[in-house]
RNA sequence: GGGCCUGUAGCUCAGUUGGUCAGAGCGCACCCCUGAUAAGGGUGAGGUCAGUCGUUCAAAUCGACUCAGGCCCA
């Protein structure tokens, strides 16, 4: 620009705007967040919604011991979308955050403290011991409740629901209550990790593995009845690790799949354990090994048959009819077939002792075969079982004890060991006695999934149920169907204890409501701790004589705690509803918290806590696979709102579709980045541009120009898009078509045509007057629309246009409701024929561009050839406005050679023409007009007559 | 090993009941603008629709298998 022409940038309506480009996350949304807590914006939503529709989407705790990590960032983003999303859509969405708070994973830290100081555990009370455990998960609650804050999630975060409240404990101990008086809480057994040297079951996850020599040993099973007649006179062989598991054999299992072989022993070697003539039935595959293993010199093949033919004889117990005995083993022990039996060693048959194997517990109460008991907690035999003489499995010493010995000997000399050897395999030892341990079977406390008919009622709630996705009823569904019963007794110490008496004589539980309901009050008052701290006689009353009865010190299975979420926070809350209208977690709690609600709720109430059920997947880094601290490419929430903001998380779980496994890395953090500031932009150009509009000048739509209307149009198919996903929970398409609209529809193409009449006609344009009203619009729809999304950004936009008084928050609308007259399909399909045809205009001005004819296409005016159905469309649009060109000529004329076509565009072509005249030096256009007016000589008759309208430059 | 799920351009996603050359946005390359400016506009290059074999006149879309990844089990 020469400075002697006078600068017409002060005459223009230029955005203007504090609303910054940059938005400087990590800094703004604490104080957003400051504001929110200032002006009790969870009051205000709860006093604004009162009175309306519920929508009740029920938080899945998470577990209190540690920070967040992103999937449980992803988790709550997603349901603060959800709340948000509803209470705009006229419901009321009272939020209320949970923490799973009793459990192992606690004790174990309270426990490793202890170890640190050298202190035993057993040597503190339990009351002590729970109230180091209540204060560690009450430390984490904390800091998972601001880390959770700082996400934007909006809750009742001064009321949360605990497990470890006395309240909750107390509905805790009431639930199971219902079960034990419906006669569905029984007592059984079943095999656990047991440490024999500190006489206790342990978990699963306590148990270390380490290198250990077994001896293993080869029996023969005489096959007494045969399913097949092959298998008359024959032996089956089994093979084992564990000797002394022998007294509790009651099964054998083939795979049915697997090809055995009846062998004929023709030939023995010096040393063996066969005898020739015999006949031994083993897997196929594994003949040559155990022949080998047996001194079996050579063998016939009698006959091979598969497993299933085998399945259903019945074998003898090695020590059947032996002296001795008393006849304890002449019991059936039947073959059964079973998934889990493999070939790659052994016989290709399992012996099944149900006592002291996972499987074998599992096959065995499939069949309805007695569980035996015959170690006791000191890892010794009980006297009752016979030939064992009360032997040792485990020393206290944490050794191997005699019991494998006495075992083999009294096999042998029952003339059924085949062969014998040993094996170093990694074996499960003790964490803190690092003495072996041993499957042993023990009392535990059990809800039925037939008496009164749980099952049937829980496959039939699924049916009733939404999932989102489909695939998830299935998914627990067939979980439901083919569980065993729940067991749900823990020995353990930080939990709500199991509530009950048993009747020391009869073993049977006492079932008396007076006594639940004496537990269950002083569980509110004093927590679940009374249960230690009580004589029982203050639950048993006068009725019962408290030394007639066993107190249960066990506590219950955590997910009872959390399957009764419902109970002590639906029911128990005034501001809460049963059941809840969504259950929304992880896709790993089909076999949780979404389990174990519905067979609680099914139990106690018949029906499911939950209407619908969503699931997301889980968290993979960038390459699709699983994060790992080894790998490095761990995404930590609180790192990503330090360095871009909880925005761009917020952002990151709409622009994926979560049914499924999600990523997250770098790359796409930088590209969430860029999304962003695509609606940010968008939104500041808009108050930019508002900061112009006098609410007052308000057009109506039914004065506006096309293509205002146009605008109108597509916020009312947006607004559809909206609430159907807002409905069917897809996050995903809104954010998808929300950020299409503001791309293409709004940034390139309708912001950029009305620019010229924004910045440049007067004041009171009409035209003008019209796009601003629009603008004004749709600044309300995107705020609205994105609010539940950007809930940061679109409330400091909010407040930008709106004030920051302090009942103001783009959080306590509604989403707007869009006259149904704003939809005109017509239009719309007009104006994609005329953004068709301004493709083929902005495509001939681009090549233009690059052969240096033109720079902008304002020095452009050309001329458009069209079919008549196109000039039928423009003709009542300013098509040169809508290129941006200077002018434009629309000619029905045959076009040129070389005009300039589209190969997807039929019928346009455009032929190139420099704009007419003189560029005006206010608006840029290049036209004739330039200089006509006497006052202003450098500027277009437009701009002479807008300047003239301008009250002061400085508007 | 079993049940369930996922696999379309560099990234995130669309692709109705199988049938116009497989689409969008972003990113990228190049060009323009410099009055949305750590912005804005335009043009363009990118895909054996994981793979193999089938069904069919015709498959990204149906079936089987394989591979890779995930969740839950064993």
């Amino acid at each position: 620009m020469n400075a002697d022409q006078p600068d017409y940038k002060d005459t223009l309506h230029l955005p203007r705007t504090d609303f910054p480009m940059r938005a400087g996350l990590p800094q703004r949304e604490p104080e957003i967040l400051a504001r929110w807590a200032e002006i009790d914006l969870w009051g205000k939503l709860r006093a604004d919604s009162k009175g309306r529709e519920k929508y009740i989407l029920h938080d899945g705790p998470p577990y209190a011991n540690g920070h967040l990590h992103i999937g449980h960032a992803l988790n709550k983003i997603l349901k603060d979308i959800i709340n948000r999303s509803r209470q705009m859509t006229g419901y009321d969405a009272p939020y209320v955050p949970g923490w799973d708070c009793h459990g192992l994973p606690i004790e174990w830290k309270i426990e490793e403290r202890y170890r640190e100081k050298g202190q035993d555990k057993d040597a503190v009370p339990i009351v002590e011991f729970r109230r180091e455990c209540r204060e560690f998960a009450d430390h984490w609650i904390g800091v998972q409740r601001e880390e959770f804050k700082r996400l934007g999630v909006l809750g009742d975060w001064d009321n949360p629901y605990l497990t470890m409240n006395y309240e909750a404990e107390a509905v805790i101990a009431d639930e199971l209550g219902k079960f034990l008086m419906s006669g569905a809480l029984f007592r059984g057994a079943r095999p656990v990790w047991w440490s024999a040297v500190e006489k206790t079951a342990l978990a699963e996850a306590e148990a270390e593995y380490m290198e250990h020599k077994s001896t293993t040993i080869w029996v023969r099973f005489p096959v007494v009845k045969a399913a097949d007649p092959a298998l008359e006179g024959a032996s089956v062989v089994i093979w084992t690790t564990t000797p002394w598991t022998i007294p509790g054999n009651r099964a054998v299992a083939c795979h049915e799949d697997f090809d055995y072989a009846v062998i004929e022993v023709t030939e023995v070697a010096e040393k063996t354990g066969a005898t020739v003539g015999e006949r031994l039935v083993v897997a196929r595959n594994l003949v040559a090994a155990t022949c080998e293993q047996a001194g079996i010199a050579a063998h016939e093949i009698v006959a091979t048959l598969p497993g299933a033919r085998i399945a259903g004889s019945t074998c003898a117990h090695p020590w059947r009819g032996v002296e001795g005995a008393g006849g304890h083993y002449d019991f059936d022990v039947p073959v059964l077939s079973a998934e889990f039996v493999t070939d790659d060693a052994g016989t290709g048959f399992v012996h099944i002792a149900p006592g002291h194997g996972a499987d074998d517990w599992h096959l065995g109460r499939a069949n309805g075969i007695e569980i035996p008991e015959t170690v006791g907690e000191d890892g010794c035999f009980h006297d009752f079982v016979p030939l064992m003489d009360g032997a040792a499995v485990i020393t206290q010493e944490g050794k191997d004890g005699p019991a494998n010995g006495t075992a083999i000997r009294e096999i042998a000399k029952a003339g059924k060991l085949l062969a014998k050897g040993s094996l170093r395999h990694q074996y499960p030892h003790s964490w803190r006695s690092k003495a072996p341990l041993i499957f042993r079977n023990t009392a535990q406390w059990f809800i039925s999934m037939e008496t009164n008919d749980l099952r049937a009622k829980a496959l039939q709630a699924i049916e009733k149920t939404d999932f989102y996705p489909k695939a998830g009823q299935r998914r627990l569904y067939s979980m439901i169907e083919s569980r065993p019963d729940w067991c749900v007794s823990r020995q353990r110490a930080w939990g709500v204890p199991i509530p009950v008496f048993v009747h020391k004589e009869t073993g049977e539980p006492l079932r008396d409501q007076a006594v639940v309901d004496r537990i269950v009050a002083a569980f509110r008052e004093e927590g679940a701790d009374a249960w230690f701290t009580s004589d029982p006689s203050r639950f048993l009353g006068n009725d019962y004589d408290s030394g007639a009865y066993e107190q249960v010190r066990d506590v219950v299975d955590v997910w009872f705690d959390s399957g009764s979420t419902h109970a002590f926070t639906l029911e128990a809350r005034a501001d809460q509803q049963w059941p809840a209208s969504l259950y929304l977690e992880g896709s790993d709690q089909h076999r949780g918290w979404f389990h174990s609600s519905l067979l609680e709720s099914c139990g106690t109430r018949g029906r499911a806590p939950y209407d619908a059920v969503l699931t997301h997947g889980f968290v993979m880094a960038e390459d699709g696979r699983k994060m790992s601290k080894s790998l490095g490419n761990v995404v930590v929430p609180q790192e990503v709102n330090d360095k871009y903001g909880a925005e761009i998380l917020r952002l990151w779980v709409v622009s994926e579709d979560y049914s499924g496994d999600l990523r997250i890395g770098e790359a796409m953090l930088k590209q969430l980045t860029d999304y962003y500031r695509r609606f940010r932009n968008t939104l500041r150009w808009l108050l930019g541009n508002l900061a112009h509009f006098d609410p007052a000048k308000r057009v109506d739509p039914k004065d506006m120009p096309e293509l205002e209307r146009w605008v109108l149009s597509r916020l009312s198919a947006m607004d559809g898009v909206v609430r159907a996903g807002i409905e069917g929970y897809d996050f995903n398409r809104i954010f998808r078509e929300l950020h299409e609209f503001c791309a293409v529809d709004l940034s390139a193409f309708y912001f950029d045509v009305r620019k010229d009449s924004l910045y440049c006609d007067a004041p009171d344009d009409a035209d003008r007057l019209a796009a601003l009203s629009v603008l004004d619009t749709v600044f309300d729809c995107l705020t609205a629309w994105l609010a539940p999304i950007l809930s940061f950004t679109t409330e400091e936009a909010w407040l930008a246009r709106t004030g920051a008084a302090d009942d103001n928050s783009v959080h306590l609308r509604q989403m707007p409701e869009i006259p149904a007259g704003w939809r005109d399909e017509a239009l719309e399909a007009k104006w994609a024929t005329v953004r068709r045809a301004r493709r083929v205009v902005l495509a001939a001005l681009e090549r233009k561009r690059n052969e240096k004819a033109i720079r902008a296409n304002l020095d452009a005016a050309p001329v458009v050839h069209a079919s008549p159905a196109i000039q039928g469309a423009l003709a009542t649009v300013d098509f040169a406005d809508v290129c941006i060109t200077s002018d434009i000529v629309i000619s029905d004329a045959d076009a040129p050679d070389d005009a300039f076509r589209l190969d997807d565009v039929e019928d346009v072509a455009v032929a190139f023409a420099r704009a007419e005249g003189e560029k005006c030096q206010r608006c840029w256009k290049v036209l004739p007009d330039v200089g006509a007016g006497p006052d202003a000589p450098d500027v277009c008759g437009r701009c002479a007559e807008a300047v003239k309208h301008m009250p002061a430059a400085a508007e």
